[in-house]
DNA sequence: TATTGTTATACTCTATAACTATA
DNA sequence: TATAGTTATAGAGTATAACAATA
């Protein structure tokens, strides 16, 4: 292929300096190129990051209530149900009725949810682990602690 | 509200530790705090996140092809093109024939969308500056240092 | 009246395949 | 044969409103 003076930008290098000076434009593309690597992750398990992580809280949190999950989580209760509704199919976990409100339910993890969150929650972390390889241990540290106080501070603008 | 022993978890509060050690957890949830955030920002001057990092990218590299533009904000080709219509609609970008490949487009913003580009630019950087205000001058470099090589690496993973 | 779980709905974001017109 | 832009479509993620059962 051919290239001529007029091409102007064309091949020049494209500057995003702009951007990369914003925060919230680095965030979403960290943010969606794991999010991305967490899909191939979990898929072995046939588990998305909102199931898993919906799985891992239950096992971690026997007795939660949905709503209680859904604030964890930072989602919509909403939006949890279909969640809990694949897990419980699964029989991975189990609603349980509540004596003292029969409005809610008590969620638990059956031993075959226990075991699955163990199973994919190594295959998470090893994949991190080869990601966040490339970091210091301190800089591990300023990135979680940046990445919760940038959190709440957004949540408290709204 | 009465409550009794056998409420199990249900005022505890609930563990997310498991969790917060992944980093693909935090970054998901500070993403989308500040997406949302982003959302308010920009909703008075009729952007969304990709429209505005769109159109700052024209204004900076004028001349940009669509597929330049694709690849340097991370997205599909495909996704861009109602983002151009829009910001064309609104004429504040031009399709511009090239002399050199009537397959392509050299996009280029007019002096209406520089100006709103750069309105924009001052309220996303102010409503930043806000949030970031939280940080040191050291943790905002290491934040942006690390959420680059996380993108990097989580790609390559693919 | 308020809350729990639920349904329905809509809008955004992202990914893929296939098409057209050019190269 | 390959590339630029386009169209159509499907799957996630998220948000809101409204409902039945229960508190």
């Amino acid at each position: 292929m051919t290239r001529h003076a007029q091409d102007n930008a064309g091949d020049r290098p494209v500057s995003d300096a702009t951007l990369r000076d914003l925060a919230g434009y680095n965030i979403r593309r960290a943010s969606n190129a794991v999010q991305a690597d967490l899909v191939r992750t979990l898929a072995p398990f046939e588990l998305r990051m909102i199931t898993y992580s919906a799985l891992v809280l239950i096992v971690d949190n026997p007795g939660l209530r949905q709503t209680q999950l859904a604030e964890a989580l930072a989602i919509e209760r909403s939006n949890l149900v279909v969640v809990i509704d694949d897990l419980e199919r699964r029989e991975l976990i189990g609603r349980n009725p509540m004596p003292t409100d029969r409005r809610a339910y008590a969620l638990t993890a059956t031993l075959a949810g226990t075991r699955l969150c163990r199973k994919a929650t190594r295959a998470v972390r090893a994949h991190e682990a080869r990601i966040l390889s490339l970091l210091s241990e301190e800089e591990r540290q300023v990135l979680a602690s940046t990445l919760r106080r940038i959190e709440q501070a957004a949540n408290d603008e709204g």
